[in-house]
Order: structure tokens, then C-alpha cells, then sequence
DNA sequence: GTACATTCTGTTATGGATAACAATCATAAG
DNA sequence: CTTATGATTGTTATCCATAACAGAATGTAC
């Protein structure tokens, strides 16, 4: 009846192999200053001999402190999601902590049961990547004991929030299209609830306004590639389209193939313009247009803030937005000589 | 002086208020049999009334099962990490785990490093998403004491080995380029040191030979679209070549937008293949002709199998490889006319 | 009415580490 | 030589929940 998979030795064992109390090995591991060199090499060598590993739970429990942190993300596997993803976990890793993740869906049960495991998890801090919508105050009231950041406005919590300044990038991609000579700019923006998509929907209309321009009416799409490509199908059809901001590059995609189908040249015909900068853009047929944002420096940005917060829990925590740049690539020229 | 984020209630707190013991309060959140219905309800209502959450590191502590699972990626953001990691998440969530995710270099160190963060974090179990390659040896002694899945054979571990049928993915994509006609097919591989790389360049290579083909010469990128690029820029400098294999899609659209810079059509004057479906293969131009694997159900077969070697630490554990799928689109077709 | 099983609840020990305090020893200052 | 000071180590209490055991109360069988 032997078991694989068995608990490793404790701090007492070691110590025991040692000759030394439990507490002396634990300031060894936590490099406490005041213990003896020789002490300290005995310890060492009987926690080797022993593999022995710190349990880093007993070790929570104690000090209340689980160096983790949590992260929520939708559960839907685009670009946005899984650079961020990736920037907090780097950022965490240099910061000393791991990574609980969680996903969910955009239902309110959903946001809230995610962030309560998180809670339930012990997590230190949260990073809140989803927009909470109708979940925001039962989030809020779930997030009392816990520091958190988030990246999704939408929720009315400025609070802490990082991000990138999507007005601005809604701006310079809305401007480029203009000064390329086109009459106006369509938009297909992303969903309506939130705050990015918001905020870049906004921003669009009043670029437009301000030139004086006429303002279409805007299209949404959810920002998978097939919304996009739906979208693309009407646009397509319509002569007066020339330019189309698209904010997603996967969605830019999926508007670039239903154009293409419909025999609108691209950018001959259409000049396109996504949002991100996505790997393949660069790659794409034609090479995207696009406005940079790095979801992986948000994520490690939303990491340093929270790790300051932490430390520092009454601290002013004013919203911390970087700004995009406009990448020019091939699928953006000036409208066709009417 | 007052902290702003404070530990909250404890078990015995809400015993106190409750009027019972600790114990019974911890029978009613466990849903233990004999506990009386009066007594249950005051217990909830008193866990309610003091918005009560259960310490998961305490009970981790005593059970000896922290209902966690730990998961090792790569800390490139491609996509196959991603919708592994998601799959991972939404198998774990409904298996009632959270996740501890960690992510690495190549280097044998980063590997080391990463398992060993996710034993001490007191995982239940790991998921490895990376080749081991010489870190193979050091990681199976960390992982002696936790179960262990992995979703790469470079390593050598066949226990517990999760994926896909590379050899089936690659000889579909090779026969489907012989069948429309071409004499032969290029082979755009992945980095050496990965399994399922080299699991498809060896099948590439049977099944060429079988057929009784001339095999060309492989070249090798790094999963990135920019490696694609590179290697498209040579094999379209080359007229004999009008069929390539690429082993990822995202390599493919590197290798197609090089292709296309170079004046050559897809697919009238070379037909391209990738592996892994992604969902820009299908809003791809041409949308793209490639061999769909799902590693958002690699990423949930891992998590199944791994809940029941935890379960069961002793239990049989072959490799798990699903069948892949080809998917003919528009990259693909017979060779032009010579 | 006695003997025994069941249901419900409480008490104590435990998991593994650290904080706070106490004790010892050696060295420096007077 | 005495006292203060600092370095080094050990002891005890604590974090929070659960397992194992124990006790009380109720019901059942004869």
C-alpha cells in the first residue's frame, strides 16, 4: 500500500539532521543576517541531502502573505488576452510572486464566482483584465480585502486602472486615414460594453467631427476574426467605403477577406486600419496598418502597480495609461481618383 | 494606522457568532451529513452576515490537497501556448482546481526553476507545455513527488504523454500535396528539439519516400511568423518549388507573405500548408489550407488525465494523442502547368 | 427498563512555517 | 572585574481549518 506520491520532509526534519532548532533553519532559508556561517553551511547541506522544499502554504498561512497573485481573464482565446496573460506573468515572476489564473465568462455569476476563487485562493493582489459590467459592484464588494488593478475601465473603477490611452489610438489611426485623403472613416468597433471599444468608438466620431466630417454610422463586431468578416461583407457593398478603422487587428482580418471576396482591392479600393499590432499583421496579405499597443507591457505594468499597492495600500492610484503608435504598413493608401 | 486591506473573519469567529463550534461550522461549509438543519441555517446565516470565505491555505494545509494544478508554458506568445493555457483553465475550473500557472526559457535552469516554483507552491499536480530537452533529468526528480502530465515527448517521458498524432498531421498534409499533383513538397519545420517538430519532419520525410518522391532538403524556423518570413525568402527564390508544408500556421503566414513579395502567386504558382489551424487561417489571403489540431483540448485532456492520476498515483498512463484533421481552403493547388 | 445504535456536536491534535520573546555566549567599554 | 551590547540560537504561541476521537442526546429493539 505504498504510496507514489508522498509528502517531502519538513523544516523539523532538517533541522533535526542538522542539529539545529526549526526555527534556525527557517532564518537560514529566509537569509535572516544573524546566523553563524557554520550553522548556516550544516543547514544547508542537511536540506540538500534531505531535498527538502519549503511549503510555501504553512509558509502563507503564517505570514499572511501568499505571494501570489490572481489574474481574470475572459475566456476566449484572442491576442489580447494571452499577451496579457503573459505579461503578467513575467512581471510577476521578476516581482517574486506566482500566478493564479482564472477565466470566466461575461455573465455577472461568472465574473463573480471567478474573482471570488481568486479571494477564496488566498491571492495577495488582482489583476481584473474583463470588463465587469453589471458585475462591478458585487466584484467591488468581493475586492474590499484584496488590492486590485484593473484593465478594463468600463466598470467605473479608475481606480487602479492600466491600460493604454485607446482615445488616442483611435486618433492617430482615425487622422492617418484623413490626411491619406479618404472623405471619411467607417469604424467597426469592438463590443459595445466595453470600455476600450468605447472608448476608441468615442474617439473616432469626434476625430471625424472635429474635421468636419460626415459621421457614418458605426458596425460592432465581438472581436473574433468572423466578426469581423461579417461586417466586411456589408461594408464591402457599399462604393462610398473607402477607409474602415477596425478595432481589432483580428477582426482587420476578417473585414480584409470579405473585401477581398467582394473583389474590393485592398488598399487600391479599401484602405484598412487595425488596433494592436499583432504578431501576424506584419505578415499578413497585404502587411496591416495598425496601431501598437503592447498588452504584454500592460500586463507587467498592471503587475508593477499592484505589487506597489500591496505594499503600500492607501497609496493614490491614479490610472496609468501608455500610448500607441501608429504602425503604416501596406493595406492603408490614398482613395481611389474618383 | 488603520490597514485598508485586513485578514477577515475566521472559522472560529463565525462559530462565535453562530453559537457553536468551530468544527461544526467547518461540517456545514463541507456539507457534511449529520449536521441539523437548524444549525445549518444559523451557521450560513452567521458565515453570510460576517461575508465568512473559507481560508484555502489552511485547508490546503491540513488535507494535504490544495486543489490546485500547476502549468509550465513557454513564455512566447504564440498561439498553441494560448489556447493550451485556456483549455488547461476551463478543464480545470470544471474538475473544481484552480491554476497556478508559471512560464520559462528554453534554458535547462528556466525549466528547473519553473517546476520547482510550482512544487513548492504546493500544486496537486503539473502540466508540462515545453521540451525538457537536458533539463529532462533534473525536472523528473522534482516531479517525483507530484503527478506529472506532458503535452511534449521530446523529453522522453512517454508517462503521462498528452497531444496530438503529429506523425497523422503531417503525412495529411503531405498527401494532400501529392495528390493535386506536385512532384514533391518542402518542408518548413519547427525548432529541432521539439517533439512534435521532429514528429513531423520524420513523417514528412516517410511519407515522401513512400510515395517514392525526391526529399528535399528541410529548413527549420523558430514558430515565429518572422522565421517563416526568412525561410519563405529563400524557398521563393527557387522556381522548382511549388508545393511547402510549413509546421505552423503562423510560420505560414511568413512564409506566404514572403512568397507573394517575391511575385509568386498562392496558390497558382506554389501551394502552402500549415499545421494547427488557428483562427486567422480561415480570413487569411488566401485563407489557408492546414491540418487543424485543438490544443484547447489537448490543454483539457491533460487536465482529465492528470485529476485522475491524482486520484489514482499508481494507474497505468499511456499517451493520449488525438487525431488530427485536415482542412483543404484556398492556399492549395494542383502544380501550374509546366 | 436495559442495551445498543444513530445522530449531532464539541475537544484535542495536527499540518508546516514564522513572529515574538527568551536565553546564552562572547566581546567591548568603563 | 562588571556591565552593557550584540550575535547567535532556542522556545512558545500563532496562523486557520480539518481529522480523529469523545461525549451527549435521541431513538430503537427486546
Amino acid at each position: 500500500m505504498e504510496r507514489k506520491f508522498n509528502r517531502g520532509p519538513a523544516m523539523r526534519d532538517v533541522a533535526r539532521a542538522a542539529g539545529v532548532s526549526a526555527q534556525t533553519v527557517s532564518r537560514v532559508l529566509s537569509n535572516h543576517p544573524n546566523v553563524q556561517e557554520s550553522t548556516r553551511q550544516r543547514v544547508m547541506a542537511a536540506a540538500d541531502e534531505l531535498d527538502y522544499r519549503r511549503n510555501n502554504m504553512a509558509r502563507a498561512l503564517v505570514t499572511g502573505r501568499s505571494k501570489t497573485l490572481g489574474v481574470l481573464t475572459l475566456a476566449t482565446n484572442n491576442y489580447s488576452r494571452s499577451s496579457l496573460a503573459l505579461g503578467v506573468e513575467l512581471g510577476a515572476r521578476e516581482a517574486g510572486y506566482t500566478v493564479n489564473s482564472v477565466t470566466s465568462g461575461l455573465s455577472a455569476e461568472a465574473l463573480t464566482g471567478a474573482v471570488s476563487r481568486l479571494v477564496n485562493q488566498g491571492v495577495d493582489g488582482i489583476i481584473i483584465a474583463a470588463p465587469l459590467r453589471d458585475a462591478a459592484s458585487t466584484v467591488r464588494r468581493l475586492t474590499m480585502r484584496v488590492p486590485t488593478v484593473n484593465t478594463d475601465g468600463s466598470s467605473g473603477i479608475s481606480d487602479g486602472l492600466v491600460g493604454v490611452d485607446q482615445d488616442l489610438a483611435a486618433v492617430l489611426a482615425t487622422r492617418h486615414l484623413l490626411e491619406l485623403g479618404h472623405a471619411t472613416v467607417w469604424h467597426v468597433a469592438g463590443p459595445e460594453d466595453w470600455s476600450d471599444s468605447a472608448a476608441r468608438l468615442g474617439s473616432w466620431r469626434r476625430t471625424l467631427e472635429e474635421a468636419g466630417r460626415e459621421v457614418p454610422p458605426e458596425l460592432h463586431g465581438d472581436w473574433s476574426p468572423e466578426s469581423g468578416y461579417r461586417n466586411g461583407l456589408v461594408l464591402g457593398r457599399m462604393p462610398e467605403v473607402t477607409a474602415i478603422l477596425v478595432a481589432s487587428d483580428e477582426m482587420a482580418f476578417g473585414v480584409i477577406r470579405a473585401l477581398s471576396e467582394l473583389g474590393r482591392r485592398i488598399p487600391e479600393d479599401v484602405s484598412v486600419v487595425g488596433i494592436d499590432d499583432i504578431d501576424l499583421a506584419a505578415y499578413s496579405n497585404p502587411p496591416l496598418t495598425t496601431v501598437r499597443q503592447s498588452f504584454e507591457d500592460t500586463g507587467r505594468r498592471a503587475v508593477t502597480h499592484l505589487v506597489e499597492l500591496i505594499a503600500n495600500p492607501g497609496m493614490d492610484n491614479p490610472p496609468d495609461l501608455a500610448a500607441p503608435v501608429l504602425v503604416v504598413r501596406g493595406s492603408t493608401a490614398p482613395p481611389p481618383a474618383a
